[in-house]
DNA sequence: TTGTACGCGTTATCAA
DNA sequence: TTGATAACGCGTACAA
């Protein structure tokens, strides 16, 4: 591989004009900048962004910490960010962690050794020592999961109010026995959404109960198994809200297995909005999360930090939306079998 | 930020001395360790990897470019990538293309600047002058892409075999007219596929028609208005076979649409075996691929050429597997309104 | 426009 | 055997 000491030597100047040339600084004529091109060609010479990085302290590569990228959440995320990080020269490094805050904190510590100029961090679970990492100069966002004590930049929605607005359309709908699937306890987003439902059901005066209150892993496979369960309790609720689509997926099937229908004998209401809950033959009511625009303001947020243009924490909520389908039984006024497949 | 030279002055020795104990090598006194290794935590030392891949010229970084992360193809070969990256040490820098060759090429460009160690290429388009990177220090694994001329390693699937699998085991079920909706024509698999389509047809002495041929590209719309076409075209068919099964999605949706029932009207079977296929309101008879394992395997293949140990390209093809559900009408024994939900 | 020091680890050479 | 010194990887920035 060619070198820009080869280049220099080819066009018969002085490495430093050659990076001068490249990097659109001034003082370098018309001339010479030609030569430097014609030999940059010539020797078909890339310049090594490690060398360059070094020096300049700016690697131009940001980590994404995500819980995992098969889950139909994750996706939308990453490409909002990536789409915007490519817009302002950034590269993005995938990272796994399964929720595992040993995973994620071996991955935040490699990130930081190979000195990426920024973190964006959606993974579930909480970590708590996350404080540690204010005095580094790598700056932190968070999408959609509490931030540590010391303030570092958020992207999010506001659980709390879109949870409360699901449950009270299902209130609206004339339920009163409204199950809550909700996520794991350490979970922020899912404990705000469990507030957002108990608000709504004060606020409507349904007495809450624990009964009807089951604890998924945001997996389709624990929507199956808490339907089952709250088919056997009692009583048995007339209406479900999930703290994610894919736990109303799942519970949708345990209904389907079940002979249960959806929504004549049982409302549902996710939270999310994947791309699955639109098909036709699912239509799963559901809370919009707009999440390729928090990937991307992530990276707004980041940016703006890393060329120092804000010092000050700032967090963002987006706006959600009720996005009413089947499932909930609003827009139903069909009778048995009328549906037209399956 | 301390550096290895604070660390070296704090424990009393030389920095190169500090190099030699992180990495292990021997000639460096158990006494000395442990003073480097206190040192180290006391300063919070983290090795700066920018400089050692400098030195090293290994950046221990992939880079993984496939069309778009939303779509429910990539999540797994990605998560398979990225798991076995890092069991070998390797982090991933995630490149949506969108199928454009161009910022396909660009990101090649941006990933090779950066020392990239291997890059693994699944865009669904085919890039002509790949050819010129044979001679770079730096493998390329194809995951279900055509490799061009030059021999690059290539993980994939027999594309023929398993298409006309899924359309033969629709001859099988007593179905002639078989439409097609395939990908776009420049798509190495979607001809594959094709050829695979005419293949069964041909054996079963079935006539081919190009009415019954719907070019899609690959996308949930492109498949509800191939099957809208097919709908108003003539002959109507009695079955499909989708190129994947995001446009059987869309096909179906249209049939929905159109009070045409899947599978009593119409069989569909799809490819890919997304997970989507699997609900129970969904059910779609489809080809499965096994990205998890493809995307771990392009790793496996990159490795061995990093490290040296294998100069000759290899080709991996992986089993697929027929997927029988409800969409292709094999295990339909029910009668109208039957079904529990929807 | 150029020489040169620099960014920060690593490795080859050399000394003890 | 153990450790230090210095050159090196490759671009960039500053003084000249």
């Amino acid at each position: 591989m060619a070198k820009i000491k080869d280049v220099a030597k080819l066009a018969g100047v002085s490495p430093a004009c050659v990076s001068l040339a490249l990097n659109g600084k001034p003082y370098v004529s018309a001339k010479t900048k030609k030569r430097i091109y014609n030999a940059i060609e010539q020797l078909n010479y890339r310049p090594n962004i490690i060398a360059r990085s070094l020096r300049n302290k700016k690697t131009h590569t940001i980590g994404l910490v995500l819980s995992d990228i098969t889950n139909p959440f994750f996706p939308e995320i990453a490409r909002g960010v990536e789409t915007k990080a490519r817009e302002y020269g950034f590269n993005v490094i995938l990272c796994n962690t399964d929720a595992d805050p040993l995973l994620e904190k071996n991955y935040i510590e490699v990130l930081l050794a190979k000195q990426v100029d920024g973190l964006i961090l959606t993974s579930v679970r909480i970590m708590d020592d996350l404080d540690k990492y204010t005095k580094e100069n790598c700056p932190l966002v968070f999408i959609n999961r509490k931030p540590p004590l010391s303030d570092f930049d958020f992207v999010g929605i506001d659980n709390v109010a879109s949870a409360k607005m699901a449950v009270e359309h299902l209130i609206k709908l004339g339920h009163r026995k409204i199950a809550l699937i909700r996520g794991e306890p350490a979970s922020w987003a899912s404990f705000s959404r469990y507030e957002g439902y108990r608000m709504a059901l004060k606020e409507a005066g349904i007495p809450y109960s624990d009964n009807l209150v089951k604890i998924g892993y945001l997996r389709y496979e624990s929507g199956y198994r808490a339907m089952e369960s709250l088919l056997k309790g009692s009583p048995i609720p007339t209406a479900i809200f999930c703290a994610n689509d894919i736990m109303a997926l799942g519970a949708i099937d345990a209904c389907v297995d079940r002979k249960v229908k959806v929504p004549q004998d049982l409302a549902i209401v996710g939270f999310d909005d994947i791309w699955v809950a639109s098909l036709k033959n699912v239509q799963l009511t559901t809370v919009h999360q707009p999440r390729y625009e928090m990937g991307a303001k992530a990276v707004e947020l980041m940016v703006e930090r890393i060329i120092g243009k804000r010092k000050k924490t700032k967090r963002v909520i987006l706006p959600t939306k009720l996005v009413i389908r089947r499932t909930c039984g609003a827009n139903f006024k069909i009778s048995r079998g009328k549906w037209p497949n399956l």
